[in-house]
DNA sequence: CTATAATTGAGATATAATCTCATTATGGGC
DNA sequence: GCCCATAATGAGATTATATCTCAATTATAG
């Protein structure tokens, strides 16, 4: 999740302990991919910081999630993933065989902000997911 | 899930069997509002046929997913929804109060033709969901 | 009606998420 | 630098969700 960076210091901002668990939670969605589950931050994090428990790396995402630095997201298994809060997120999902593809392009913009006004939400950021069947797969 | 019609009939026309406890999954599924979850389609679904098992309400979810009548969506809690697999699918959620509204304007259609031609996808339905704050939460 | 293969239910098992509470350690105040 | 209040932690128990197993049942074609 590389473009999440200075999670450190807005942590900080916000009035947050900086414990080494906590960094090395943070380490580790500022270095790895996106889309990590929570088991998978606690293996990488236990790398960085052996004693880290599973207990903080679920309230460790939940913190960043209520700061909106992080959000959660489902993909083909029954485990919460994060990816950036800033910006869209893009998928192409198959159906069949679960291929995952990220594209970039979208078009969700304008409609935010119409609904913003329509609704009266203040809108951060938006998740497209496409499903289908992928090339292989149909 | 009321524009879910006919799954008895997609069903038995795909080959499969009209047992009992079936038709009580497709019945809640056309009767009852979107959005259920395994628990309360189990729920449901034991008032009409009390013999109904959970697995087989996993296994009936599983096969109309595959069969493209139904799909899956995870809101603001770690169980599995489901929704109609026609059409798209919209909401507008605040990342606060967990309030979710639903639209129906959307200009996901053109990106998805764009998008099918350019990674030889063949694109069914989507999902797009704006995250924010609702108006009583900012 | 019968044969057969699909489907089922109950419960065991596996995985994910949450909670509890005694202990630890950060960071502000001095 | 030291102390203290309080936030934060870790271990493990608990709960919730999902999957699997297998013997028994049953829908349907013929
Ligand atoms: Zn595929
Ligand atoms: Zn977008
Ligand atoms: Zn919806
Ligand atoms: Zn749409």
């Amino acid at each position: 999740m590389t473009i999440m960076v200075g999670l450190e210091q807005k942590l900080k901002i916000a009035g947050h302990k900086l414990t080494p668990a906590r960094l090395a939670v943070v380490e580790v969605l500022e270095t790895q991919h996106d889309h990590l589950n929570h088991n998978q931050i606690l293996d990488e994090g236990r790398k960085l910081y052996p004693k880290l428990s599973r207990a903080t790396v679920y309230r460790t995402m939940d913190l960043l999630v209520e700061l909106q630095l992080v959000r959660p997201l489902y993909l083909n298994d029954p485990t919460q993933r994060f990816v950036s809060a800033a910006g869209g997120h893009h998928h192409l999902v198959c159906c069949k065989c679960g291929e995952t593809v990220e594209f970039e392009h979208c078009t969700a913009d304008p409609l935010a902000q119409e609904l913003a006004e329509k609704y009266g939400f203040q809108i951060f950021n938006h998740l497209l997911e496409f499903q289908g069947l992928c090339i292989k797969c149909h």
